[in-house]
DNA sequence: TGCATATTTCTTGTCGACAAATTAAATACA
DNA sequence: TGTATTTAATTTGTCGACAAGAAATATGCA
């Protein structure tokens, strides 16, 4: 990629380290760079034109957010994912759907509706057209955006992170995503925004739950397929 | 502190970052370092006898867990406590009270609960000795131990950051923790330790719901007063 | 040939120095 | 005297180089 090389000079003073962890955040969660791929520091330095300074304060970082392993004076890989625990991630993400989206109902603002109908739009057009990868990022954004209208920081970063893992686990399966079950989301989530805009709390918060619970089922089912054909990370 | 800088070489390689990410770390929650202070990567250096190098990747890592925040180009500083948005910190606190609690109920081993038990005992011998400080520090441990016998690692990762913050909030009023409430947390610990031996769920989530909104109603008290005092952070 | 030891290679961790951005100080001007 | 502009000083961001630790390779010995 020498179309990143060849931004060494015109580089802003400080924006080096962003791009490197932007790009490399999104290879990681885009299963480009997949789970236990190594990360060598001189050879993203060489890739992105710059020295290794800045490059393993991007590591450091992703390091932080749990998106790579680094071990002590040895190499450092992307994180592997964890299948054996993971009912406690199906857990922490239902409770996360639940929790953002009462508060949604009950701490939203009205140009917080605007920016999550435009999302769920976006998602209604993916789902018509198949686009699987256009489902899995705009559910996020749009679950996301929900959250954001809860404004409880503490809930909506434990969400983003959950909801980043889920697109590298969902990333390994969107072939599956092709039967007429998205529809079916697409209705959930109206019924979903209109609870919140009703500020109806206990409702949002028990279709949040059921929703949740609906998509960890079908991917559930989805990883117990993958295990049987011995789908190794 | 010059028994920092000679230890500039019998230190390990790569050990160099720990030491000044915890040590920072602990400065910045016991307030030694409040909340506005100035972080000066020469200076650290100078303090503990390396190279800045080290310095920032410990800044990055305290960056990424909101306890400093960084101006690009400019000054980094010890995050202040946003008082303002202090009720989502509590909903936040309050919810891990109760699935930590319920997780750790349904999911402990026996040796969890030695732990949970020594940490109890520590924190009545605190109570005892009417130490603050060390009733702060060892509830945190308690009610994380507890929370490490649910087997959920991002409960307990924002778990763990939330009584973190809530360390920095405690240290401002140890003073007001002088009366016969830290008492009755005893007891609720011992009832929500039975419950959970128990593997009663219901119940330790309830114990430890009632557990948290007491702490929390106590401390919201502390906090008027504190503003009563013109308190600024 | 098989195994232990020594050597080389490779990657990371740390260092000192330089350059850019910002703030503080100093100077010029009305 | 007060304000605007220029200059100096301070602090961060980046760089290239070196050293330490671990892995890979080569060497020595039975």
């Amino acid at each position: 990629m020498d179309n990143e090389t060849s931004l060494r000079n015109e580089r802003k003073r400080g924006s080096g380290v962003k791009v490197v962890y932007d790009i490399l955040r999104d290879e990681i969660l885009d299963l480009e760079l997949p789970p236990g791929s190594p990360i060598d520091e001189v050879q993203l330095s060489e890739r992105f034109g710059m020295s290794r300074t800045p490059i393993r304060e991007a590591l450091v970082r992703l390091a932080g957010e749990g998106l790579i392993d680094t071990l002590p004076n040895r190499s450092t890989m992307v994180s592997p994912i964890d299948f054996l625990n993971m009912h406690s991630y199906f857990d922490a993400l239902v409770l996360m759907y639940r929790v953002t989206t009462q508060l949604a109902a009950k701490y939203h603002r009205p140009e917080d509706l605007e920016v999550v109908r435009a999302l769920q739009a976006e998602f209604a057009a993916a789902v018509e057209a198949q686009d699987a990868l256009a489902m899995i990022s705009t559910n996020a954004a749009l679950h996301l955006a929900i959250a954001e209208a809860g404004r409880n920081p503490y809930f909506t970063g434990l969400f983003t992170r959950l909801l980043n893992e889920g697109r590298r686990i969902l990333r390994l399966y969107y072939q599956s995503y092709n039967d007429r079950l998205p529809r079916r989301f697409v209705e959930e989530h109206d019924e979903i925004i209109a609870a919140v805009a009703a500020r109806d709390t206990e409702l949002a918060e028990r279709l949040a739950r059921e929703h949740a619970e609906q998509i960890v089922s079908q991917v559930q089912k989805l990883l117990v397929r993958g295990d049987r054909l011995d789908i190794q990370l």
